[in-house]
DNA sequence: TTGGAATAATATCAACTAGAACTATCACAG
DNA sequence: CTGTGATAGTTCTAGTTGATATTATTCCAA
């Protein structure tokens, strides 16, 4: 294998990063839906609720779920429903919404974070090697 | 950090981790979603023929995309539309198919892989930071 | 000021996906 | 043999997602 930088990769390693990142993501979702489960809310709620960690506008949890604002309204819509959060007028921004959780809501991620925090897929490895994954990914997407 | 293995994973960690995977993945989903844009096919069409590196089940093809077996079928609809692939009766089964690719879907898989294997996102990494990442997500899924 | 470009949230629509139900076929125990 | 459960592929449906368009508001330069 003569050394090609930055043009090509080694098929073979490109092929199994793609599988095991993948697998990784299924194991991370599977981890996601049984907490959603538990807690009897959706997959998506779960990981909404998970960045409402203090008021942020519509479009910064869109951007923190890495989905599309459309998709956050979607999300909102049903949380606002079920009475866990509340979208207030903005400050300072009469566009924006302050997004807010209620006191229901508040409890209900407490919950969610908790169970979350607890048998992650990453406890498969050793502190150190989860520290030298992050490092990789870093370096990986810069 | 008190040392809790197997319980509960550090929180930043965890949540660094998560973010930067899904990163890595959207890049992923990039690069195959620029090549089939490139190629005129649809993104799973792309993935589905970089799988069938020869005459497979559509079951096993569904494995190997990771999704249901309904998916490979849809996907499979579209490439024998267009006279990708072709759905045979399989020697031994009749239950089955054997998937293989017309002329035109080898020279189309040709291009696809071809296309795949050059600027993929793992060429941020060095050859030897790449094999160090294989075996920490390796060791992750087991 | 004020007119135009940019931005926040939403509505709408097309495409994709997972899951359940269904048919045909296989495998194996009795 | 035979029938019972498992499996391959398909169909159908509901839910989710991403892209575009729309409306209201803000920002900025002339």
């Amino acid at each position: 294998m003569t050394s090609r930088p930055d043009l090509s990769v080694d098929a073979q390693i490109d092929r199994d990063v793609c599988k095991l990142v993948h697998q990784f993501v299924q194991r991370l979702d599977v981890h996601v839906r049984r907490v959603a489960d538990e807690v009897g809310l959706t997959p998506t709620q779960v990981v909404a609720l998970r960045e409402l960690s203090e008021p942020i506008t519509a479009r910064e949890l869109a951007g923190r779920m890495f989905c599309e604002p459309s998709n956050a309204t979607f999300v909102l819509d049903r949380l606002e429903l079920q009475g866990l959060v509340q979208r207030l007028p903005h400050p300072t921004d009469r566009r924006a919404k302050r997004i807010v959780l209620t006191p229901d809501g508040e409890r209900c991620r407490a919950d969610v974070v908790a169970r979350l925090g607890t048998r992650s897929p990453l406890t498969a490895l050793a502190a150190d090697q989860q520290e030298a994954l992050r490092e990789l990914l870093r370096a990986l997407v810069q």
